[in-house]
DNA sequence: ACGACTTTGGATCGACGATCCAAACGTGCG
DNA sequence: CGCACGTTTGGATCGTCGATCCAAAGTCGT
């Protein structure tokens, strides 16, 4: 038998969630497999089962890894409102970085990654003076939001990947547009806005009509 | 070679679309395999190639027939915002009932279902005197919240299927109980709720909060 | 009744996640 | 200093999946 090359340094759980990340962020889910990381790593399967349980435990890793580094992140003092809308942009643009963390979140929302966007939110809308009772459906509501975003954002992405971003959304809206508008009447209209629509104000925009609903509870 | 015995009567897409959501629906999205519907049809590979094209289409159809059934069925004239809190609920029963609708609508939103979704609610939106230019940020505030919330009902669902539901839900909700109420004051608090709350309460209360929103807007 | 076209069943392929085990390594004890 | 034992690593292998392919079986027009 030949010598195998083994290699020298150790590898951590660390280094093999960074390489997953970048993985995922080079080509989607599709794009991790247990034969690419180890490719990338140079190693073989055993390494990597031997610091991970499975595929699942692994993209939850990375998961937490990337949202920890978002919710971590310190907020300059300002008014709760002003420091909601900056979290939810901060997750916002996360995930649009990284669009796997969207349908991630959705799949295993008990896992760590969700519990820090609930805390960090609850805490903020405590401190904008939601009533107690109303703060479990308030926090609810506006992290089912910014949920729904991400998976949308994460579909998307999912797109740009095999084609142009920019050409794919015209099709649709250019779909959209052609619709009977006695049977669509409104997604007829909503075509051209679709079309050159701001993904990051929209989010905005929704997330301001949360805030607005919100201020009726106090 | 022995002679192949062989259907009578024509494999209809309807059909296996049908056979295809009672596999979903019984085991969840890891159960619909091409084998497992072979199976149930009796049948072949060929027979179901031949009228679909691959798995996301059959995914895609089933969605569409379980979110046309919901978005058809007529609402009894009532208050606009009536209507609009009854099509949301209709959507979150049908996907409590189904969960594997909500992560299909998220993967692949260009689809009909999603279509038929935002002109019902765009519709009922313009009906409640939502403005022009407000309409298009509203409706997407509202269905990504919609598309949120079945995600997550999608993630519960998965759950269920392997163990009982209340009790992991008292597992999740004695986990935050015992976290650390210094760093995590709002969610160690929200334990309680989260134990006994009702998925379809919290749903229509979230729906309330965006109403509120919108009606600001006006 | 015969040939062209459609529909069907199952063999087969390549890729995946996961398991398993022996070779290589390193650490500490005699 | 050397040897034995636990740990780390690489790759062969398994079972299952979606998808492809093709010939047999059926259907229909002429």
């Amino acid at each position: 038998m030949a010598p195998r090359p083994r290699r020298t340094d150790e590898l951590s759980k660390d280094v093999i969630v960074a390489a997953a990340t970048e993985l995922l962020d080079e080509g989607g889910e599709a794009a991790l497999t247990f034969r690419a990381l180890t490719t990338r790593l140079s190693t073989g399967y055993g390494a990597i089962y031997h610091r991970v349980a499975n595929k699942s435990d692994l993209l939850a890793a990375a998961t937490d890894a990337v949202i920890g580094r978002v919710v971590t992140g310190a907020v300059p003092d300002a008014s709760p409102r002003e420091a909601l809308r900056t979290v939810a942009l901060g997750l916002f643009d996360a995930i649009d970085e990284h669009p796997w963390v969207g349908a991630q979140l959705s799949r295993e929302p008990w896992r760590p990654a969700l519990l820090e966007i609930y805390e960090r939110i609850g805490g903020l809308l405590t401190a904008l003076g939601v009533p107690g009772p109303a703060l479990f459906d308030a926090a609810g509501a506006l992290v089912n939001y910014v949920l729904g975003v991400a998976g949308q954002n994460a579909a998307n992405a999912r797109l740009s990947a095999e084609a142009d971003r920019e050409a794919f959304l015209g099709a649709i809206a250019g779909q959209w547009a052609r619709l009977d508008p006695e049977r669509y009447p409104f997604v007829h209209r909503a075509a051209a806005q679709l079309r050159d629509h701001d993904d990051r104000e929209q989010f905005l925009a929704g997330i301001d009509i949360f805030l607005a609903g919100i201020a009726t509870l106090r």
